[in-house]
DNA sequence: GCGACAG
DNA sequence: ATCTTGTCGC
């Protein structure tokens, strides 16, 4: 799909943002039928429009590599905060359309409902592919939350008025916590039991973490373009 | 008008 | 996001 999203302004991906949220759908998933989990993520040189997206796929709850797929792709939208999606889904629905066998649950690099209009990258993703998906950034983007405990696996919430959006979950003592929000199919109990079994050694969640380390191999020229099974 | 602001 | 060395704290 190239060209998704190239002429389009920020006012027009607003209205298209209000349109998907009407798609919206965060039933309950069945998390024992998750047997593979997936990280999704983009890598990019400072200053230029080439971007490696990437996805790998791990066994659950084991969370070993079985599969990954890399593609390389031009970018067509500019990053806006709130405007996510607009400039990195495009290049992630190549790498997850190059996947023979989709991932149960795919984790994406950012936020989830906990969006001004409830259609961050994860549930813009979800939303486009009909794939259940979480939504774990880094850094928050909107909403309010009090800082959980300092332990591992405690969480707070993230609330807008009435709105429970997300969890603000600290994956590691003494480390700066992580914020999930249910992206698509599945709601938040969900993707919060789900994150919480991605935790390994490091401060984020492993779909995540091994889907940064490989796209950064990619683009440093370590890995090759395309559909791997491991 | 002021502050916030995923990657 | 990416560019980068040392450095402070557990």
């Amino acid at each position: 799909m190239a060209g998704l999203y190239n002429s389009i302004s920020v006012s027009e991906a607003a209205a298209l943002q209000k349109e998907m949220r009407n798609k919206l759908i965060l039933e309950t998933l069945e998390n024992f039928m998750v047997h593979t989990i997936g990280g999704a993520d983009i890598s990019f040189n400072k200053y230029e429009t080439t971007v490696y997206a990437g996805i790998i796929v791990l066994s659950f709850p084991d969370l070993h590599p079985v599969a990954y797929s890399l593609v390389k792709t031009e970018v067509t939208f500019p990053y806006v905060s709130g405007y996510l999606a607009f400039r990195e889904a495009p290049a992630l629905i190549e790498a997850w359309e190059q996947l023979p066998q989709k991932p149960d649950v795919l984790v994406v690099d950012g936020h989830g409902i906990a969006h001004p209009r409830r259609m961050g990258i994860a549930s813009h993703f979800g939303v486009l592919t009909g794939q259940p998906t979480i939504g774990c950034a880094k850094k928050i983007l909107f909403g309010k939350y009090e800082p959980p405990l300092d332990v591992r696996g405690a969480y707070s919430y993230i609330h807008d008025k009435e709105d429970v959006l997300g969890a603000v979950l600290r994956t590691r003592e003494k480390v700066k916590p992580v914020f999930v929000s249910p992206g698509y199919k599945l709601n938040l109990q969900d993707s919060i039991n789900i994150i919480l079994q991605c935790m390994g050694k490091y401060r984020i969640p492993e779909p995540t973490r091994r889907a940064h380390e490989l796209v950064n191999a990619f683009r440093r020229g370590e890995l090759q373009e395309g559909y791997i099974k491991l």
